[in-house]
RNA sequence: GACUCGUUGGUGAAGGGGUUAAACACACCACCCUCUCAAGGUGGCAUUCAUGGGUUCAAAUCCCAUACGAGUCACCA
């Protein structure tokens, strides 16, 4: 019996050889330097911001070297797949702004020259390359079953050897042609191993574009290529389509650095150039004095949706994600305030080579601070417009009542060259400017901040002589010069220096009586320009207010 | 247990043997400005780069050990 004949009876039914194969996914015309990359993640459930992170770098320099990056599903674990898995992976990166120049593009259909790219839609391709390992005796069948297998692992377990199938472990590796195929007609299970020509005592140099030269132990493990439902092994796989997509740069997370000898060794053994690798680090968090990588199951913020429903702009995110990524970018950004992340180089060398960089909730809050008070009152219109019809209704129907006042609270302080930074995230915006809107403002119980002057006496007495000389047609150096005049007339300084220095002789300073009609107004003690906010609302409504005392 | 990587301030980090280097950003603190807040301005915040040894005229930077942290060791990706 022939090898051919011997690799058609372990694997039957296979339509291509691999030869085929090989001149169905010819070499990419691509310019020099062009990178290859590849988002490739499991369909089996929500985007992880990890994930939104490394498919981001994928995008970037496949784009800034000319390249392509594709989005290749690896649904080679049936039992983890969900429904709908794909779409919703790519709707949620898209909201992103992260789309990729081929590759699935739903469920169903993708676009590009070396497809498919969903894995279990290709089982044909990994056979024909496990029948070639197989006619060159270079991967087997192995019959080993769970219960053999878990015998195996106490035995390592107990003896403190290293686990895995290798050496005197990898039972089958000899069996003759005749064994397997009795063994086969005799019903048995098997599944297809390589036989690794690797020694764990020989040292190889593997090297990673972040990380750099380092030596690990050659394989020596026969891992599984092809699992017993025909569907190959994620390193099987990984090998394959990254061959012959014509993939020249891995970017994944740096979980799958111990697997590099196992992968390389791969790409040996079928004669395969191997791409070049570069390992991320991954997301982490301190949890209560632990460092870990970010969860999907434990931590809420490692879901992407948790920042768009509390309101942080998807721009901010990716900002964070770009200094992350690449710590230089920060400064550059500042360099370059106008710039797009699009004309940013990124370099290998600059990502992280530790164990993880901390996912910094201050730090994504002051970038996206200072990326909403970028946006002009338009913008913040149509955006906290956008965030309250997903999340408030009473602030949806404020906003649509009143599109040109709302418009008009935005850009307090938003002219000046350093925009007022008081939104955080769109979920801050009602809590700041709810006083505006009457509807808020006489729904509940009012907490009046009154600050030094409390007396209610003396407090109607600066309101009542305030509303007479209160004009909205006064610029904003009239209007403060006649709070000046009222200071002067109450017995306060209308001068803070002059207050400073000789508190007692006054009854208070411009500061207390500019606090009292600020509260007076708003109930707040804090609050963004008293000028602007007194000229929104209008004689008529702050008097009311003042009258509401 | 084995293998690999890592360890610079509260956080993200720059710097990879030497002219005065621990940059920058966030956070924090103080002061200034100021009608409040935000912003802005000025200054402070690691006499030291996990620890212990070495190499060197010279080390955060190179080497070795130790400690700690992370990741991986499936018919999961």
């Amino acid at each position: 019996m022939t090898n051919k004949e011997y690799a058609d009876i372990l694997l039957p039914g296979v339509k291509h050889t691999w030869e085929e194969y090989e001149k169905m996914y010819p070499e990419r015309d691509l310019p020099e330097g062009a990178m290859v990359t590849r988002y490739a993640p499991s369909p089996t459930g929500f985007v992880h911001i990890g994930a939104l992170l490394t498919s981001f770098i994928d995008g970037r320099f496949a784009k800034q070297t000319g390249g392509i990056c594709y989005l290749r599903i690896e649904d080679t674990d049936q039992e983890r797949s969900i429904e709908n898995g794909v779409s919703s992976i790519i709707n949620s990166l898209n909201e992103f702004g992260i789309t990729f120049d081929e590759g699935q593009v739903s469920e169903t259909e993708y676009k590009g020259n070396y497809g498919p790219y969903i894995q279990t839609e290709r089982g044909d391709i990994y056979k024909a390359y496990a029948k070639k390992l197989i006619e060159e005796d270079k991967a087997y069948a192995s019959f080993l079953s769970k219960e053999e297998l878990e015998k195996i692992r106490e035995e390592q377990m107990k003896s403190k050897q290293r686990l895995g199938i290798y050496g005197r472990y990898a039972k089958d590796r000899n069996l003759s042609k005749e064994e397997t195929i009795a063994r086969i007609n005799n019903g048995e299970s098997y599944i297809i191993r390589i036989k690794s020509p690797g020694s764990f005592f020989n040292k190889i140099k593997v090297n990673d574009l972040i990380k750099g030269t380092m030596e690990m132990p050659e394989n020596d493990i026969d891992e599984v290529i092809i699992k017993s439902d025909g569907i190959p092994t994620y390193h099987f796989a990984h090998a394959i389509d990254d061959h012959l997509m014509h993939t020249t740069h891995v970017i994944r997370g740096d979980e799958w650095l111990s697997s590099l000898p196992k992968h390389l060794q791969l790409f040996e053994i079928l004669g395969f150039k191997a791409p070049k690798y570069a390992h991320i680090a991954p997301l982490t968090k301190n949890d209560n004095g632990t460092i870990r990588k970010l969860s999907k199951r434990k931590d809420p913020e490692a879901a992407v949706s948790y920042f768009t429903e509390d309101g942080v702009p998807k721009e901010a995110i990716m900002l964070y994600l770009a200094t992350v990524a690449n710590s230089n970018f920060e400064g550059w950004l500042d360099q370059n305030p106008n710039g797009s992340i699009d004309d940013f180089k990124f370099d290998f060398k600059k990502c992280s080579a530790s164990s993880g960089s901390l996912f910094d909730l201050p730090k994504l809050y002051n970038i996206s601070k200072n990326y909403i008070s970028r946006l002009t009152k338009d913008e913040v219109y149509d955006r906290t417009l956008e965030y309250a019809t997903k999340y408030d209704e009473e602030l949806k129907e404020l906003l649509l009542k009143y599109p040109d006042y709302s418009k008009e609270i935005f850009n307090i302080e938003r002219q000046q060259k350093k925009p007022r930074k008081d939104y955080e995230k769109f979920s801050d915006v009602k809590g700041q400017i709810w006083y505006m809107f009457d509807e808020l403002f006489n729904k509940e119980d009012k907490n009046y901040e009154w600050q030094s002057i409390t007396d209610k006496e003396e407090i109607k007495n600066i309101l009542d002589n305030y509303i007479e000389i209160y004009s909205e047609s006064d610029d904003k150096e009239t209007w403060f010069n006649k709070i000046k005049e009222l200071c002067d007339k109450l017995g306060y300084a209308s001068d803070m220096k002059a207050y400073k220095e000789n508190p007692d002789n006054f009854k208070g300073s411009v500061a207390d009586i500019s606090t009292v009609i600020r509260v007076a107004t708003t109930t707040k003690s804090q609050t963004p320009d008293l000028y602007e906010i007194l000229r929104i609302l209008g004689k008529e409504r702050v008097k009311e207010r003042f009258n509401l005392l």
